[in-house]
DNA sequence: AAGTCACA
DNA sequence: CGAC
C-alpha cells in the first residue's frame, strides 16, 4: 500500500512518487553516492566491459550491458538467463561493490521491501538513440524480492504499464539520481526506456547510466 | 522478441 | 498495434 502523501522536498517537488501499487519513484536518491557510484562503475567496465548483446531472434540490442555481482544478465541465440561467468571472458563477473549493495537496500526499505540482499547489478549505458523496448524482468528465481533500477547521466522516459503488455502504459520523466522501486503487486509489471535523445552531462558526458539490482539466484 | 517492421 |  503506497503512503497517503508523498513527501516534498523544499522546493516543492516530490521526493517519492508512487507509480503504482507497490512501485516507488525516489527523485534524488542516488545523489549523494553519485561519485562513488561512478567510480564502481569504471572498476567494472574495466574487468568486464560493456557490450551489445543480441537477443534470441538474432537483433543486436541498441543498449550495451555488463553486470556485477554473483550472477548477470544475459542474452544470446539460445535466450534470456543469469550467468554467473561473464560469457565474453570466462571469468566471474567483478564483485559487487559495498555503495551498490547500500544505496539498493536503502532504497527498497524506503520503497517498503526490507532486507532487500541483492546478488546481481546489471549495468546498462544508453548512448543518444539507445532504447529498451517493454518487458517485463522474469528471468529471477524469486518474485517476491523487488526490483531496485538507479539512474544516472543523461534523463530518459521510463515506460511503467501493467502485467499484460497491453495494458495502459504511463511515462515517468527518469533524471540523474533517480532511483525507481517497485516489487509485490507490481513485480511484473512490464517497463522499458524510450530512445535516450541527445545531451550532455556535467558527470557523465553524452551517455546515460542504469544500475538494475536484482535478487536473482 | 529486453527487436524490428508493416500497417492503420 | 500485431506479426514475426
Amino acid at each position: 500500500m503506497d503512503d497517503l502523501f508523498d513527501s516534498i522536498d523544499m522546493n516543492g517537488a516530490p521526493a517519492r512518487e508512487g507509480i503504482a501499487e507497490g512501485a516507488v519513484l525516489l527523485h534524488g536518491k542516488a545523489l549523494p553516492y553519485e561519485t562513488a557510484l561512478l567510480a564502481a562503475v569504471d572498476v567494472i567496465a574495466a574487468q568486464a566491459p560493456f557490450r551489445r548483446m543480441v537477443t534470441p531472434s538474432g537483433y543486436v540490442m541498441s543498449v550495451a550491458m555488463t553486470n556485477c555481482g554473483r550472477a548477470g544478465w544475459v542474452t544470446d541465440r539460445t535466450g534470456y538467463r543469469y550467468d554467473r561467468q561473464d560469457p565474453d571472458s570466462g571469468r566471474p563477473w567483478p564483485a559487487m561493490p559495498p555503495v551498490f549493495r547500500v544505496l539498493a537496500a536503502e532504497a527498497a526499505l524506503e520503497a517498503g521491501y526490507g532486507g532487500f540482499a541483492p546478488d546481481s547489478c546489471l549495468i546498462n549505458r544508453y548512448l543518444p538513440g539507445a532504447r529498451l523496448s517493454l518487458h517485463q524482468d522474469k528471468d529471477e528465481r524469486d518474485f517476491s524480492q523487488p526490483i531496485v533500477s538507479v539512474s544516472l547521466g543523461l534523463p530518459a522516459a521510463f515506460q511503467f504499464g501493467g502485467v499484460k503488455r497491453k495494458d495502459a502504459v504511463k511515462r515517468y520523466p527518469l533524471r540523474h539520481g533517480d532511483v525507481v522501486v517497485w516489487g509485490g503487486p507490481s513485480r511484473l509489471f512490464h517497463h522499458g526506456v524510450l530512445t535516450v535523445k541527445d545531451g550532455t552531462h556535467p558527470l557523465l558526458g553524452r551517455q546515460r547510466i542504469n544500475l538494475t539490482f536484482r535478487a536473482a539466484l
